[in-house]
DNA sequence: CCGGCTGCGATTGTTGACAATCTGGCTTCG
DNA sequence: CGAAGCCAGATTGTCAACAATCGCAGCCGG
């Protein structure tokens, strides 16, 4: 019961640390671009180096850190075309575990999804401006969509991966007011035409979905540039 | 110049065994499934057990091994499902590279794309049986469109972690005898649509191909379950 | 005869020390 | 005064030994 992270606390150390790590860095608690010492999160864990090694090896094949050799790792920092490049991805992806999800989601998951979005509705009126609930939900929503693709290496790649890296950035790009409503919308009709068991119709809207966030984002990005030049030294 | 692999025999004993370890997998020197020891891998490379664990680790995080703590390190070994799923993910991605690929392209790439569909339809003449060479063929057409999107992030996932996965399993499933023709038809299709910069098309000829792929390992699959149950313990 | 237990061997996990390499600041020379 | 070279400190890479855990063979009891 509960989940296995916190009853079994990962039987190895270098388990733990990777799991500890990955979570500080897809937090933000760690900010993209740090170094990090082995030393320093050895005497913070309370663990040999050893493990500590192993783990930031893991984090390294999952591209969350990058390396230089002798030189220490830094955590992995996404650039302006990267991010956007995330985005394309994404679209690919999800617009498949949608179309998957429309095949292979039981009417009870679908009944699930319908749930979530009614809570969404709630939380939009309450607190419009917040977009921070939003998001998170918005995660929960595409969450419930891929792993119902029951496509289990699609759910990991998206899930495992990406959405660490996605979430990572998403506190930078706050949504424009009006694309809560927007995307409620959005998400409103891929719902549907997942319970229709539309398939085609269910990736297109996921796609076109994914697909404005990154213009979204896009345009954001261009204003920010515009704007102020001066911001975060983006080496 | 020539390789770098050689060249820079990998600043570091870890870097070094992680390629050499790697590269003996995706060729298929250590078989899906086999058990890798430290220690024998160790005594090999004439280096110690730390490199090596850190090694490991991370092809860990590529998911190219399986762990189950206390009891070694596998080589990952998909089953049916999981080879179908995979090909869904590409189905995905290469879709989306396609589409890219049509709006990124340089007309000079596109020279090259279509020397090499040529270069194919020799081979293809020459030794309609030998699939195994349209097969390579195959791949490295894909490789140039993949690399013709100009996104990074997606090269790396489709070149660098998910075909080596499939071609792990592509010698098990050598085509069907009339697939190879058919397959060309499809490229100099995708080919055609990219030339015409109709990013739109080429996505679902691409698409097309890569389901055709699939459904093709379906029923090649079935057909062997059906026949021969006594084959590999698919365990 | 078969199922469970126990001890041994082997493998994995972890630690600490040692060697190689890089970074930053200082000295020294042009 | 500026720049190249060098030294010291810290950090990373590597190794060999130690501890913990697992799998298996042999044994015992039912």
């Amino acid at each position: 019961m509960a989940n296995s992270a916190q009853l079994v606390p990962s039987q190895t150390l270098s388990d733990g640390a990777f799991e500890r790590i990955q979570t500080a860095i897809v937090q933000g608690d760690i900010p993209p671009g740090t170094r990090i010492s082995e030393q320093f999160l050895s005497s913070t864990f309370g663990i040999g180096r050893g493990p500590l090694r192993e783990a930031i090896r893991r984090l390294e094949g999952r591209r969350l850190v990058v390396r230089i050799p002798h030189a220490g790792v830094r955590v992995v920092s996404l650039s302006y075309e990267e991010l956007i490049e995330l985005y394309h991805v994404r679209e690919a992806l999800e617009g498949m575990a949608c179309r998957l999800a429309a095949q292979n989601m039981t009417d009870e998951e679908i009944v699930g999804l319908r749930e979530v979005l009614a809570e969404h509705e709630q939380h939009s009126g309450l607190q419009a401006n917040q977009s921070y609930y939003r998001q998170e939900g918005d995660l929960d929503l595409h969450y419930l969509i891929i792993h119902g693709s029951k496509n289990r290496t699609l759910s990991d790649m998206l899930c495992g991966d990406l959405y660490h890296l996605v979430r990572m950035y998403r506190y930078k790009f706050s949504s424009t007011p009006k694309r809560p409503q927007q995307a409620f919308a959005e998400h409103h009709r891929i719902i549907e035409a997942i319970a229709d068991r539309d398939g085609e119709l269910a990736e297109m809207l996921m796609r076109r979905h994914i697909s404005a966030s990154r213009r979204n984002i896009e345009r954001r990005l261009l204003e920010q540039d515009d704007a102020s030049l001066s911001s975060g030294g983006h080496c």
